[in-house]
This record gives C-alpha cells, sequence and structure tokens, in this order.
DNA sequence: CACTGTGAACCCGTTCACAGCA
DNA sequence: TGCTGTGAACGGGTTCACAGTG
C-alpha cells in the first residue's frame, strides 16, 4: 500500500462520492461508465474524476471507460469499507442520539459499539445493541485498543477532555460535533461538524449578497 | 460592501471561528488579542489569520494586536450576525428531530420557522414553537420568499425534489444531509454535511496506515 | 519595540491538452 | 475512434518576510 504520489486529501472524499454513484448505478445494471458521465453525476468534471482515480491506479480501459463491479471493488477496497468498523460513541444529547438511532452509518460498514453520556437519566438507555454506560467508565474500551474512530456530541466545555480520554485509549479518528478546535497530536485525525459554522457561510453570503 | 480583493471561499469559515473563540475570551474579560495567540486558539498560523481579517478591512493596532470588543462587532456584522434568520427544515427523522431541539441553532441567531415532513405520524407534532407541516403544503412558504436558508434532512431520492420545490419558494442556502449530490443553479449555495463520507476518510487512512 | 498589513514567493490542487491504448 | 492516463500549465490560497505604525 505505498504511495508514491502525493494525494490530496480532497481526493479522497471525492472517492467516497464516487463509489457512492457506482454504487447506485450497479444497482440499476449499469455496468461500464466513463470519467465525463462520473462526472455529470457527481458534478465534477471528466479530468478530475481520471486524475483523482489516477492517484490509486490504472482502472479503466481506454476508449470504453470503467467497469463498475470492478471499480467498486477497487474502491471499496482503498476506501477501507471490506469490514466493520467499530465506534465509540460520547455525548448521547440531541446529536448522539440521533447518531445512535441513525440507520446509515450500519449499512455503510459503521457499527456504534459504545455509547457514553455523564446524564445519569440516560445511563443504560438502551438503543439497538447498545446501552449507554458513564463516562467514567471509557478507559474501559482501550483494553484491547480495538476501536479506534469515535464521535464526540458532548457540550463544548467538555470536548477536549474527551476527547484526550479516547486518545489514551486508542482512538485515532475523531468525528466530532463539538463547536471547539480540539488539540490533538499529528497521528490523530480530527474532523469537525460545525453547524453554526456551515449556516455562518450562509448568512454571509447572503447578507452581502443585499448591499 | 464591496469587495476589492478576492476573498477565498475558506477565508469565510475561518472568520466564524475567530468570532467564536473571541466572543468566549470576552466572557473571560479579555480585551485585547494579537494574531498569534488567535492562531494558537484556532489552530491556524499568525498570518493566515491577520491575511484573512485584511480581506475585509483594517481592525488592529500595530504593536498591540486586536481590540477583542471592536473586532467582535466587526465579525458579527460581516458575518450578518446582528439578525435572526429563519430556517425551514425539510424532514423530521432522526437528524431533522435532532435539529429542531438543538438549542445551539437559536443562540446563534438561526431559527428554525417551518418543518416539512411527508410521514403522517409526524405532521402536527410540535417541537417549541414550531408545528410539522404536511410537506405537500411547503409551496406556501414561499408567498413571501422569507426564508432564504433551508435544511433538507429527507432521504437521498427526495432530496432533489425538495431542494428543487424550496428553491421555487426563494430559498437560496441549502444545507444538505441528503447523501445526494445536488444539482441548483449557481445563486444558490449548498453545503454538504455526509457523516458516511466522513468516516470513510477515518477508515481510508486508518486502513492505509496498517499496511 | 511589538505587532499589523500586505506584496511577493511559494505550494499544491485543478484543469488542460495530448500521447497512447483498446 | 473514443476514452484513459498523465505531464505540464494554470490558478488560487497559504506562507513568508518585511516595511510601516502606534
Amino acid at each position: 500500500m505505498l504511495e508514491k504520489k502525493k494525494i490530496p486529501k480532497s481526493a479522497t472524499s471525492r472517492l467516497s462520492l464516487y463509489l457512492r454513484e457506482i454504487t447506485r448505478l450497479e444497482k440499476d445494471g449499469k455496468e461500464k461508465i466513463s470519467s465525463a458521465e462520473l462526472g455529470d453525476y457527481t458534478g465534477l468534471t471528466d479530468a478530475q474524476v481520471r486524475k483523482d482515480l489516477s492517484y490509486f491506479g490504472q482502472f479503466g480501459i481506454s476508449g470504453t471507460g470503467y467497469d463498475i463491479p470492478k471499480l467498486k471493488r477497487v474502491l471499496r477496497e482503498i476506501l477501507g469499507k471490506d469490514r466493520m468498523w467499530p465506534i465509540v460513541l460520547v455525548g448521547t444529547g440531541n446529536i448522539g442520539s440521533a447518531l445512535l438511532r441513525y440507520p446509515g452509518f450500519k449499512s455503510q460498514g459503521f457499527v456504534i459499539k459504545e455509547a457514553f453520556d455523564i446524564d445519569e437519566k440516560k445511563i443504560g438507555k438502551r438503543y439497538g445493541d447498545v446501552t449507554i454506560k458513564d463516562i467514567k467508565d471509557i478507559s474501559g474500551i482501550g483494553s484491547n485498543g480495538s476501536i479506534k474512530i469515535a464521535i464526540i456530541a458532548v457540550p463544548p466545555d467538555s470536548a477536549q477532555d474527551v476527547a484526550n480520554t479516547l486518545i489514551k485509549t486508542g482512538v485515532k479518528s475523531i468525528l466530532n460535533f463539538a463547536p471547539v478546535v480540539l488539540k490533538v497530536n499529528n497521528d490523530v485525525t480530527v474532523r469537525n461538524i460545525d453547524l453554526s459554522n456551515e449556516l455562518e457561510n450562509f448568512s454571509f453570503i447572503l447578507s452581502s449578497r443585499e448591499a
């Protein structure tokens, strides 16, 4: 799994998009697709599609395009989707509990295996196979270091502490819903989902347009 | 509100971050801040902070830094945060209903004023001041075109239709939780929140690291 | 003296354009 | 002929470095 060329991180994110679309198209019985067509489906240019795929190998056939089942196999492999990824969730308020119920994860190979909260009223509640545990017991999950992905959905004040604890248990990737900048070592990846920030992009555009 | 220089869109997003941090610091009684310090709080370089702010004007004092109350005022103005922004939500499943209950929006000036669903069991339910209405009545909201921001939290198959309808009512900004690429004219801004995509970035990194 | 504001250099991702292959 | 794969050109965002200011 050696990488010769430098792969833009944004390319990886687009691979997800390609995989999603060809998975859908495969269900419709489609077998081949050109970079231009895949570009149409994803809102990208044909060159972008080809370039992105070329970072990872040569999967196409000149004059024909890409074989959908093969491309799907390749993308799934690249994105690590040929296995289940266990996830630990911390914080089961509005957003956390929505994620617990959200069926979209499991179908994509991401399974919330553990959920923690600090609120006694929530501890002990079950969502499917998952029982919410006391946040104090969080260090236990790392005994075998098997969970590498975490979702933080706690209030901003406690997010950094939670992150530190999670990292101690072996977590390497954090999806952070708390509106704070988490400080982590660079062997840990953080992606922030900041809903107010997204909306502020809108209010910025809308109010500058009015002027 | 004329823009002479070209402003990177990413700069705007960072303004939100700056505003968030100085708002917090102001509460703690802090009055001045240098670009280096603000960079520390936001995980950015001092040059980045200064450059971003410089796109919008000259707000600092040489040798001293930035006056926090003034900077806060300026950023709020730029980001259009000196008013309430009404929002229409479509889809009140797991994620949509979490957003309805989410207190973080209102405190930031974003208020969900209308919510729609197609499911009869949900129609009529109340969340605070908002009663869920039948999606068929959605065109009504645009009679005055007063709602410019929408959140789409419906299943992927119906997302494009919902977007089209919303745009007809005058919506210009869409926060899209459905895992599909929405096709819209370029006077409409779409931001996608794709949770599986985010997690796939993680699984990609984690599985390529193992190799 | 400390720190801002900013042109210029740099870097990196995207786009172009075309050689090469089925 | 049609479409891929890719070096090269391009463009735009970030970083540098320093002149300017309170």
